[in-house]
This record gives structure tokens, C-alpha cells and sequence, in this order.
DNA sequence: CGCACAATTCTTGTCGACAAAAAGAATGCA
DNA sequence: TGCATTCTTTTTGTCGACAAGAATTGTGCG
């Protein structure tokens, strides 16, 4: 139960209040910090933050409208859960998107957008060889993020951030569960993409992006199938 | 300026307000009653509503996630502006999703779905035949928000919802340079498309989508570089 | 007459309080 | 003891008020 009153900031900007429990509850949401169907007090986070009930709520409207925590009507409002049944739409949703989102980046990207994106490629490096999987999962995003700007469509990069939000939760429990080795070969997929790009090769670009979706959705059912065996055994 | 006080519902359900301001703004917006650009004031929208302000607010700010309208801090915020100039990367968008949706929903359909997805295609012919612009505008969106939950995947129904909804300020400013004869063939496309999906005709479907797209971004586009040609000629 | 600075007005962001729903506890009856 | 009903408590939705920025007006000086 992470509620320790986060004394830190006593005075902060006049309109900052409700971006600051946006942004923190969402990292929390998705890094699984708050756990899918974990209840969320209003007045409580009001004392956690020293501030009012009424930036709270704006910050559960804007997470509600992005889907990530759901609220009954006059009734308690809590974590999203994780849709696990229909995962594979996730994933079908997410190669899509991938192969979209790399071809215009090929197409349309600028120098300075390949500056970006190697910068996040070696984060990610940095992280994957720290054996740092919180850190790995969110610069990921930031990763992909980036290519789907570099293709210039706003409804695409839209998509992007809410499909790699709720990635953010899926991929953690999957790293969790290989908490020894996080995989090395899924930095040099990145590093292909970024050539690829940088080529302005857009059939060879979508060919990768596909590959690198599957390969994803594979180990993530992979994983899921396992642990059912495992219930099962139980 | 449509500013009466609708003093219609002077008793309201508790947990109603927010959502009764959010559709009818969203509305209004859609339907360009309230023109892009113009300021939103909240104790005037209270007054209307015959509400305080924090319900106005929970709507705008849900407004304000969807892109319907954009906020400066600590200043007015206003119906958010029609982006003319990427007009392209929103039907690259539509296509796509036209494209994806169809397809899924001949995959995925049930009978259920086609009776929703034949209903709606009644009533837009009926909206055509009465030559009622935004009636089809509107019943044109529910018509293939329908047709993307009978493919079942709810990141490309949500992907449809936001594009169908800017859709429909788009297109309203097409029709309402052709008010005298609405287009007749768009009910025979449509009726084409329910035909494929019916015989689960997968790539069929995708392909008279895909025309579906490009017919109506042609004809977006033409009107656009007439008017362009117009202001230049004047 | 023009420009910079100060005062005022206006709008938004935040707060504390109150009331309606719903959940939970307690009581009464069979 | 079990169940239904009432009462209490908890939590949310709404309200009115206040204060901080920003925009606007007003003023004085060059």
C-alpha cells in the first residue's frame, strides 16, 4: 500500500494539481503498482497529495476516459482490470498499429525524429543490460511512441499511446515471471526497425514490424498458456 | 448563439449532470452548432444547464481528452479547430480503420449484429431520402460504430468512435455545400458492404471498404481544392 | 499623442461543506 | 438461527465561495 502523504511539494502551480495525480496514478496503474480491481479512495489520495477532492477528480475523469481505472455510477471507483479473454484482440490491434506507424515512420520521418528514436534505442539498451524491467517496458513505449510520431498522423500516435499504456501492464507481467534474463534479442529487433527506417525502406519496415509484433504475442501466450497448465496442475 | 436556458429538467438523476452536458455539447460540436474556435464559458454553460460549474467541468474535461476541445491553462477554453491542413493522415486513418473493422466484423459477426447493422442502414436511406444532412452525418457514424463491434475488438471500435465522430464535422461541412441533392450511391455502398459481411467474405469486404474510404476522401478533397480555387479566384 | 505601468474585471482552479446513494451494521421478527 | 428491514456509516456528486492568473481598462508620464 504505497500511501505515504508524499509531503513533497507543499506549493505547486495554480492548474499543475490535476496533471501531477494524472500523471502518477497512470505510472502507478500501469506499472502495476496499483493492482487491476484495487479500490480508489478520492479522499484518501486527497490527503496523499495535501490537495483538494477536486483535482483528484479530474484526474480519475481523465483516466476513466482513457480507460484505465472504471467507475460506477455513484459507486466506488477502481482499477481497471485486465481483459485477459480477449487478449488476442490486444495483439491483433498491436501489430496493426506496429506495421502502420513503422511504414509512415519510414516514409515521413525527419533527421531530427532519428535522433530521437536512437536516443530512446539506447535507453533501452541500458536498460534491457541493467536487468531493469520497469524501466525497460516504459522506454519501450517511449520507443514506439516516437517512430509513430515520426509518421505524422496524429490519429495513429493516438492509438499508439493507448495501445503501449495498456502494454505497459500486460509485458510486466510478463517480465515478472522471467524475472532472471530479460531478452537481448528484442534490442536488436528495435535496432533492425531503426534501420529499416532510416532506409525509408517501408515494405521492409512493415515486414519487421510485423515479425517483431508476433514474436511478442507469441511469448505473451506462450506465458498465459503456461500458467494455465500450471492452475490446471494445481 | 444558442444560449437558452433550457430549463427542461429542473430535477435531475444524481451522477446524470456531467454526462447530460457532455452529449449535448458533444453534439453541438459535432453537428458545428457551436462553431470551431469559439470560447466556452462555464458559469454561462451553467446558467444554461441550470447547474453549478463542477459538472460543466467534469464534461469539458472529458470533451477536452476526446479532442473535441482544447484548454489553455488558467485561460478559456474554446471548441478545439478542424485541422484542414493533415486532412490527409485523418482519411489514411478512416481508411485503415474502414478497412480493419469490415473485415473483422465478416469474420466475427453474429445474426444479432446484422439486424443492429440492417436497422441503421434503414434509417439512413430514410435520412437520405429526406434529404437530412445531419440526420445521415450522424446515423452514418452509428452505422459503421456498428459495424466495427461486430468485429468484436474493442481498440478499433474505440479507434472508430473518435475518427467517426471528427468525421462528422468534416463531412458537414461537405454536405453543406451540396444541399441540394444528397448522394444516393453512398446507401448503395453501404448496402454492398452489409452484403459482404453477411457472406463472411472477408476479402471482399475489405476491398469495397477500402473504395468506400478513398470514394469519400476524394470527394472531401475535391471540394476542398475547389474552395481553394474559389478563394484564389476571388 | 503614444506608450508603459497600475488598477480593475473576468475567468478559471481549488477548497470546504452538504446532501444523496449505496454499502455495511444492527435490530426485530419468525 | 435465519432473514428481512431499519439505521448508521461511508463515499460520491454537487454546490457556493474564494483566490490566483490573465485580460482589459484606466491613468500618468514622456
Amino acid at each position: 500500500m504505497p500511501d505515504e502523504p508524499v509531503a513533497s511539494l507543499p506549493e505547486r502551480k495554480r492548474g499543475a494539481g490535476a496533471k501531477i495525480v494524472y500523471d502518477l496514478l497512470r505510472d502507478e496503474i500501469l506499472n502495476l503498482t496499483l493492482s487491476p480491481g484495487s479500490p480508489i479512495d478520492e479522499v484518501q489520495l486527497g490527503e496523499r497529495f495535501g490537495m483538494s477532492r477536486t483535482p483528484i477528480r479530474e484526474a480519475l475523469v481523465r483516466l476513466a476516459e482513457e480507460g484505465l481505472v472504471s467507475t460506477l455510477p455513484n459507486r466506488s471507483t477502481m482499477v481497471a482490470q485486465i481483459d485477459f479473454l480477449n487478449l488476442h484482440t490486444y495483439f491483433d490491434a498491436l501489430a496493426l498499429m506496429y506495421r502502420v506507424t513503422t511504414r509512415l515512420a519510414a516514409q515521413n520521418h525527419r533527421p531530427s525524429d532519428l535522433t530521437e528514436i536512437r536516443a530512446l534505442q539506447a535507453e533501452y539498451a541500458r536498460a534491457v543490460q541493467a536487468q531493469d524491467a520497469l524501466a525497460m517496458i516504459a522506454i519501450n513505449a517511449a520507443f514506439h511512441i516516437a517512430i509513430a510520431e515520426a509518421g505524422r498522423n496524429r490519429y495513429f500516435t493516438g492509438l499508439s499511446r493507448r495501445l503501449l499504456g495498456e502494454g505497459r501492464r500486460i509485458l510486466r507481467l510478463y517480465y515478472d515471471s522471467y524475472d532472471d534474463q530479460l531478452p537481448m534479442h528484442l534490442v536488436d529487433e528495435h535496432e533492425e526497425l531503426i534501420l529499416a527506417i532510416a532506409d525509408r525502406d517501408v515494405e521492409g519496415a512493415d515486414r519487421l514490424a510485423k515479425a517483431h509484433a508476433e514474436q511478442i504475442a507469441m511469448q505473451v501466450q506462450r506465458l498465459l498458456t503456461r500458467r494455465g497448465d500450471l492452475d490446471i496442475a494445481l
